[in-house]
DNA sequence: CATTTCTATCGTAATTCACCGATCAACGCA
DNA sequence: TGCGTTGATCGGTGAATTACGATAGAAATG
């Protein structure tokens, strides 16, 4: 994963509406997971929570799945790996072990 | 660890100039570590990186280290540790099934 | 069909961000 | 004491973000 990936979805990640958002749709994806439910649960105006919810989907971080006259959100929970992964590697490099290497081996 | 200081750090980290920083610092902080060895590498102005800096001092992600003249900078391992656990619990939390962070140093 | 419901998008204002050049304080050195 | 270096901060500009209300368009419902 590069740079500008990782910078994306940490920026995705990096408003507590959103963190909130993710975690409202992940408690209910085993009943509504719809855009109603999550506006319900937030001081917020539902054109805001659209807009959180766009860039939680262009982030990777959410898939959209239209249900009838809604639209229901799912955690993609690969994705949020990948970042873990690619995070961990970053801090991994970043550490005291990686200082000893003079050049990396990509 | 608090969703506002998670995302004050996920949005510190969302920018590919300061993850770049993070790793130059990383890099160099055998040796030296200021500003203007950052400044070196990045094509952007003095000004611009000092700032950059400030986003992630603000955050905890670095520190500043006086050394005379200049000022050094060390990478918070800690820090980026603790967000590593916060961001996998939270992951955890959010799915119980995949997404599992590796913290395995290299 | 007409109606209701749901939600993405538009238009807008306020705020923040990213970047720059310029400046000023602090420090080491002659 | 004066000089050069380093780097934080100030002021400004343009872009992006965050928030809202209003609107449009799709799907179920009557």
């Amino acid at each position: 994963m590069q740079d500008d990936d990782i910078a994306t979805i940490m920026r995705a990640l990096g408003h507590p509406v959103r963190l909130h958002i993710l975690r409202i749709l992940a408690k209910q994806q085993r009943g509504e997971c719809c855009c109603a439910d999550v506006t319900e649960e937030l001081p917020l105006a539902q054109s805001t929570v659209s807009q959180h919810i766009k860039v939680l989907l262009d982030a990777g971080l959410i898939e959209r799945k239209p249900r009838g006259t809604r639209n229901c959100y799912i955690v993609q929970h690969e994705r949020l790996a990948a970042l873990g992964s690619a995070f961990s590697g970053m801090v991994a490099k970043l550490g005291p072990a990686a200082a000893k290497l003079e050049s990396e081996p990509a």
